[in-house]
DNA sequence: TAAGCGTGGCA
DNA sequence: TTGCCAAGCTT
């Protein structure tokens, strides 16, 4: 690409007041993370980069407080990739207990599969191997890149989006969708150099986990409050489009829940009979429920045999 | 791009 | 109680 020396900035570039802003938040950021981050033992620095990764996918959408005790029990019994693609998808969604979205199980053997195939068993260090690696997306290849392996990389997650947006754009909430705006502003915030850049992700995520939460933000305690852009503004409402909340009673999704738990507590094959009054549903969306785990592969068997978790 | 995909806790 | 939210990914 040529050089750009003059002529508008790129579209999408952030604008100087704003990394201006950014630029006085490292410091505090730090001193607080100092003092206050949680002792979690994904970020000991004995854990294994493979230990990160689980880590990262048990905590796609799941609370930090649920995923503890199921992450030491899976790390004691599963230490390596190998060690969970030799166990197969059966034993990991029964692991997987109630973190919700199973589907995250069975990506996690088939990329501890990879894993063990293609990279030599261990956890590549490299942004794009990870991002190819299945149920890794982009937050997920950068946070093991950073805090696994030191890397400066644009971590983006849901708490950085919010901690960005009031700090230093001055709203009260990130845009529903990710926007190609935000990762060029958490771009061009990120300290330049690897180990900066991984204390400015890993505090920014804390902070937003702990004090710039998404309802009722401690603000009275939080280190940026001086420099708070959506402080400064008074602490507007959000004024974007009002969030679709997920239904939930009578969805596919609970039903597809309530039959994988019932195949997760079986000691054996459940009839189609069990399964669908598992479900909950009606007939008919039992029946597509049934299908549709089939397809994913988070169940198996027929009317013959009963129906199982996969094998 | 938007919708589908679990589960539990909290206000 | 009901809705919102939680270290997203996939199609």
């Amino acid at each position: 690409m040529a050089a750009r020396t003059r002529g508008p900035a790129p579209r999408r570039a952030p604008d100087d007041a704003a990394l201006r802003r950014g630029a006085a938040l490292a410091a505090p950021l730090a001193h607080w993370y100092a003092r206050h981050a949680r002792d979690l033992p994904w970020r000991h620095d004995d854990c294994s980069p493979w230990g990160v990764l689980v880590s990262e996918v048990m905590l796609q959408q799941t609370p930090v407080v649920r995923v503890l005790p199921v992450w030491t029990t899976w790390m004691e019994r599963w230490p390596t990739p190998a060690d969970l693609a030799d166990a197969g998808p059966g034993a990991a969604v029964r692991a997987w207990g109630r973190l919700g979205y199973p589907r995250r199980a069975l990506r996690l053997v088939d990329a501890a599969t990879a894993i063990r195939d293609h990279h030599g068993g261990e956890v590549p260090s490299d942004e794009e191997a990870l991002r190819s690696l299945p149920g890794i997306g982009e937050y997920t290849a950068a946070a093991v890149a950073a805090f696994a392996f030191g890397q400066r990389a644009v971590v983006v997650d849901t708490n950085i989006r919010r901690v960005q947006a009031r700090a230093v754009s001055g709203r009260a909430l990130p845009a529903p969708s990710y926007t190609a705006a935000e990762r060029a502003l958490a771009t061009a915030l990120l300290p330049a150099g690897a180990a900066e850049s991984v204390r400015w992700n890993i505090s920014t995520m804390e902070l937003g986990a702990l004090v710039c939460t998404a309802r009722n933000p401690a603000c009275g305690q939080c280190p940026l409050v001086d420099p708070c852009a959506w402080v400064a503004a008074g602490s507007p409402q959000d004024d974007g489009p009002p969030r679709r909340g997920q239904a939930w009673a009578g969805t596919d999704r609970q039903a597809r829940g309530r039959i994988v738990q019932a195949l997760r507590d079986a000691d054996g094959p459940l009839s189609r009979e069990q399964v669908l009054t598992a479900s909950g549903a009606t007939e008919m969306q039992a029946e597509r429920c049934l299908s549709g785990l089939l397809e994913d592969g988070l169940a198996e068997g027929d009317d013959h045999t009963g129906y199982t978790l996969p094998t």
